[in-house]
DNA sequence: GATGAATGAGTCTTCATTCAT
DNA sequence: GATGAATGAAGACTCATTCAT
């Protein structure tokens, strides 16, 4: 029965990744990775086939711890606009704890090593926040816009709010609440 | 000195980075930049010291080209509205018109290799919207925050408008407008 | 010694040795070779301490199943011509009907990975043959030539004409024929 | 204009290669090629764009070579016999006084990673011994068999020689001599 | 200045072998 | 004994940069 594969050794080297290709970019070597993770380099291969697998499984964990920080506690029952706000916050706080995840994604995004697959696995967590939208057209409050679009609108925003969060942190809150009031702004109709 | 140093050249390689990067990312080889630009490999760096020198002036030539294209025909003299619509408009289609300049630009902007100079070289051109931002906050039209943080509001939402209207190209104007829209109603105040 | 080791197992391996040393050379990996024995990676080494003894044995095994085929129902009462041509015979049949054997024997001799040992192991099942050589030369019919010389012409012509009868199966008994006057018109005196 | 590429260095590499690979195996690393060549690593890739390229490349100046010792000063206007002769002591004395390419051409063979394209090369300098072969035929020398096997034999009893003579050198002129009355003895008509 | 051969450190990955389970 | 995860030394090949021509 041997040696199982073991999940902290695994998950080691995702942090250990996730550390290195943030300081490094995406380029760093993989025996950093195996270094940074206190395992041989040859482990790091037994656990992802390739780096572009290893690119491919981080990408899925940190979009899967992403969706947990967002969707976990959903006011399910309250209105559009705190819904929104649930996500929109947690979303914004998530980047800022997490700069390094939230780097590497944006790298992973970015370069093109991503498969269909794991796009698509990136995607799903987010089909509640999608229902919502959904919903919030349906009863008018929000435009009618193509759902898509809405997300990148929010996804977008929020995205910079984090760089001024990073930036300020003592104006956090700020920032935080004026980007949600623009994207609000933006999103409802008019009048 | 005998020769000197070819203008076109330079352009040839800087064109064929843009295309080269664009496709391989980052990471692809300077011979390949050269070999796609018809020169030798040395010559790449006569005019280039390094690799990441070419990724800088790469960045700069990428947006004052962009700078280039949103502040032609600035409506100095027309409202606010006006002038913001002008540096939206010009900015989304850039990034339509040019999707391998934009593409290597927001790579370059994600890898951290850019110096100090490079930053502040590559906001130079903007200056102007800036101050249009300025005297319309004074007038009170928009809302009072950090010009940083309504520049990066619009770059954030022009950036993801460029992606929808070149996934969907035959709704173009939709989404150019309804972008807009959004962002306008984000900053200026409410009534 | 609870478990005792397996004959099976072993017999295993060295089957999947042959198939896939023939097909991907010798520097086929000895987890390509468990894998395609149904056992386990460490398991090949409990049979053969390493991938050198594995080659060893092989080579004394394949040399053995070559000697069966040779030397089952040997004509030894029959004249030294009669004596020849079955062992010509079977050598050959047994190259076309074992091609991937034959191929790593050859394999294996040429690489240089022998041991002493091993080479003489794979002599000894010929001894008989080179017994028949000797009375035959006492008895004037085969040329006064070095035994291992004579030895070494048969098994020559013998694999060369291997290989016409695994290109040309149709005219395989023209090949061995031809193969086999040859070889009598070349050992035999002339008159 | 640069630095051209050097025949020399290529040279090196190929008589490097010839070294190691006789003592060590195809599997060598090609550092140690490059190293016993006076190059650096990357150099060996100027020359030969990868390892099976070098093997294909190495393949066909040996072949080269060796016609080169066989064809050189051949007979046209003589016998058959003597011209058979001629080819067959050529090749016995090229094998035993090139040991190490003899046998780096007999491990590249039996490897596999020859491209059609070599192989068709490597038999192009032996088309006038097939002549001459035809035209033995012809004239009823030689038996009527297919010319590839004729020329197969030749090769395996010289080749079988070769090794001979190597081990006995003072018996030399004995094998050279008695392996080719066994090929005319097996190639001519009987009586 | 232009060229491209030369360099060798660095990359990802493989693999024989060991050893915890 | 059987298993397969762990290991780390190689290995083939790449590439930014230098420099002879």
């Amino acid at each position: 029965m041997a040696r199982p594969r073991s999940e902290d050794k695994r998950n080691a080297i995702l942090a250990a990744a996730t550390d290195v290709f943030a300081e490094r970019g995406l380029g760093a070597a993989t025996s950093a990775i195996s270094a940074a993770a206190g395992v041989a380099e040859g482990t790091l291969f037994t656990y992802f086939r390739t780096k572009d697998d290893l690119l491919n499984a981080l990408y899925r964990e940190i979009k899967l711890g992403l969706a947990d920080a967002m969707m976990s506690d959903f006011p399910r029952k309250k209105s559009v606009r705190d819904r929104l706000a649930h996500v929109w916050t947690r979303y914004v706080r998530w980047g800022v704890a997490n700069p390094k995840a939230h780097r590497v994604l944006q790298q992973i995004e970015v370069a093109g090593a991503l498969t269909e697959e794991s796009k698509l696995a990136g995607l799903a967590p987010f089909v509640e926040i999608q229902a919502m939208a959904e919903s919030a057209i349906a009863q008018r409050t929000v435009q009618d816009l193509p759902l898509p679009f809405i997300a990148a609108t929010m996804r977008a925003l929020a995205e910079m709010t984090m760089g001024f969060v990073r930036q300020h942190p003592d104006d956090a809150e700020l920032y935080e609440r004026s980007g949600f009031e623009m994207l609000w702004a933006g999103l409802t109709r008019k009048r």
